[in-house]
DNA sequence: GTTAGCACTCAACGCAAAAGAGTGCTAAAA
DNA sequence: TTTTAGCACTCTTTTGCGTTGAGTGCTAAC
């Protein structure tokens, strides 16, 4: 059975896996002889040449032009990373790496996040992205105002996945103390635990009859609320390494590079794609299969952090199609582990800061 | 006098506003006879040739290789920008642009400032930057606490400058609703007004021995407080338009590419830069002026923001050191004009959300 | 001081030959 | 039936080399 599941046999395998190893370290095409040298395959050149056109016909190699070696498809990428990928194993350096740095950034998420994509890149020497997702349904846990001017207060609002947002709010009338007091009271007790966008004109009239003559303030801090409520579910990203995209040859032609940074700066599509995910495990997503048309000579592989069940932030990576697959696994692995680890004994353990919102 | 100050004739100056403008068109050397057309210079390219020759000699121009035409130096393009730089007048297009866009985007400040330049960038097709400086002496001016469980609470600052930051703390012991009334009032007598710099461990025990049996909740908070103002004090920075500097020739030198694509992630360099001018008009940096040594072939120009006498904001563009500097100085005014009008008029004017941290 | 003319320089371009890497096919060997 | 050696063939890449052309510097005349 297993020299013949899916199609492939046990030598085909083996010479499709020496094939997409090589491409993976060199970037061009391979050809039949070079893959003799690093595999004890005990047959001749030509049999693999014949395997490889086999396995060109299955869809699984392509040939750039016809006295090129073969270079993997996506498909043959595809199945690399699904069945052949071996399990690379972290340096103790690379450990200590990352151990070391998120031991010494313990902060708000949004900082370990940046500091683990950061990280991130530096290990795979591809690209590192931080992602905290769009949240559909985010709702605010608690009000609190902070009194300033006659005129002038801060409105604070801790949601309920515990991010901290606040706007400062300048009012036309004044307001004193304790009717700012009685106003946070009165978010509380109404406009708590309701999802976004549950907080409609209804709602806000029949607040607004229930405060008397101070309605216009609750007006005021409404709309605040509003505004506030669509930046949080807004999802942010942020990019580290763009630099080492460079050294890729695959983007040395210019508009390519240039469509690819456009993808990444404008942070739309790839936080679509990432928010979009169900999984809480590992996502692959090779060349054109993350639908991205921008994307189709890259990969993108990317972490949910999960936190209470809940999906906080994800970490991944974006490099070319032929990336190191077993490397940026692990060290993905290697990181989310830790910080989610870190996310629970910072919990657990008391004494001091922990994550926030910004 | 005009004829020969600063040591150039005016047919030299005319001769090299010629080169320079066509140079930053052009990208590429410049010849004696391509600068006869566009000019309304009565010679002929002999004369031409020699008086380049003689700003060669001067400093003000460059030759590749002996057959090429010239290139402004650093010193050309200095002079140039100081004092033969024509006045770029927007179209009503740009115009209508910037007023459309900041119109639309009213809210935090960080937000404006990156929304301008990513409008910068659209504008002058070169990079954008937005800047929050470091500031160097921030203080809290009020400390307000948010009581969630009993052993976690919010700790939320607002800072001199408007800008409200907030930490989750989980506290070893159980803390009361009272007590952490109590103890942001103390934090308020005590901790408010100061700079960063001068809260340290004796004010810390004087606090301890007011709290009384307390004493160790001060202890959590001073620390938290702690690392909150390191925080603030960091200064922050955006890029927009990276893509945009691929079109550049100067920059299709890969290795040119990838440092400054480097210093543009590290931010620290170029928010060095920005910090350390104290002017508050707009500044010209061209290649080694910088001192930054990846910049040698860029040019930075930034603007800072003001309000109420202090910066707190810049924005900025970076490009080939052959930038279209008329254009980008023309930009940039306006859309600063335009921030700090509205940051004005958002103030005296009253009614909604306004400027505030994050 | 300015200009026409001319020789000279040097990157850039085009092109053809050579090199090299790799394949596909055929016919013999296992 | 599968494997292998051998060889012709195909394309890309590299190299070398004359040609082109833009642009200069210099000299001698205006």
């Amino acid at each position: 059975m297993s020299s013949e599941n899916r199609g492939l046999t046990e030598r085909k395998k083996q010479i499709l896996k020496a094939i997409v190893d090589a491409h993976i370290e060199g970037g061009g095409p391979v050809g039949s002889k070079s893959i003799l040298q690093n595999q004890q395959l005990k047959c001749s050149s030509a049999t693999i040449r014949n395997e490889m056109a086999e396995l060109e016909e299955m869809g699984y190699l392509e040939q750039p032009h016809a006295s090129a070696g073969r270079v993997p498809s996506e498909l043959g990428l595809r199945f690399y990373v699904d069945t052949l990928l071996e399990h690379y194993a972290m340096t103790t350096h690379e450990i200590a790496q990352i151990n070391n740095l998120l031991r010494a950034k313990m902060g708000e998420l949004d900082q370990i996040l940046k500091a683990a994509s950061n990280l991130a890149s530096n290990l795979t020497n591809y690209t590192g992205i931080a992602i905290k997702p769009r949240v559909s349904s985010v709702s605010i846990a608690k009000y609190e105002t902070i009194y300033l001017e006659p005129t002038h207060y801060i409105l604070v609002a801790v949601t309920s996945s515990g991010a901290v947002k606040s706007k400062h709010v300048r009012t036309e009338a004044e307001i004193t103390e304790e009717e700012l007091e009685r106003l946070s009271g009165l978010l509380n007790a109404h406009l708590t635990g309701i999802p976004a966008e549950q907080i409609t004109l209804p709602l806000l009239m029949e607040m607004e009859t229930r405060m008397g003559e101070g309605a216009w303030q609750v007006g005021v801090a409404v709309k605040v609320i509003y505004a506030l409520l669509r930046e949080l579910d807004e999802g942010e990203m942020s990019v580290s390494g763009i630099n080492r995209l460079l050294q890729y040859p695959e983007y040395s032609d210019v508009s390519h590079l240039q469509e690819l940074l456009g993808t990444l700066e404008k942070k739309e599509d790839i936080l679509d794609l990432v928010s979009r995910s169900q999984n809480d495990d590992i996502s692959i997503m090779i060349g054109s299969e993350s639908q991205v048309k921008v994307m189709n000579n890259s990969a993108l592989v990317f972490k949910p952090i999960v936190k209470d069940g809940r999906t906080v932030g994800a970490i991944g990576v974006i490099g070319p199609r032929r990336m190191d697959y077993a490397k940026v696994l692990a060290t993905l692995e290697g990181l989310s582990g830790n910080i989610t680890n870190m996310l629970e004994t910072d919990k657990q353990l008391n004494g001091g800061r922990s994550d926030g919102g910004n």
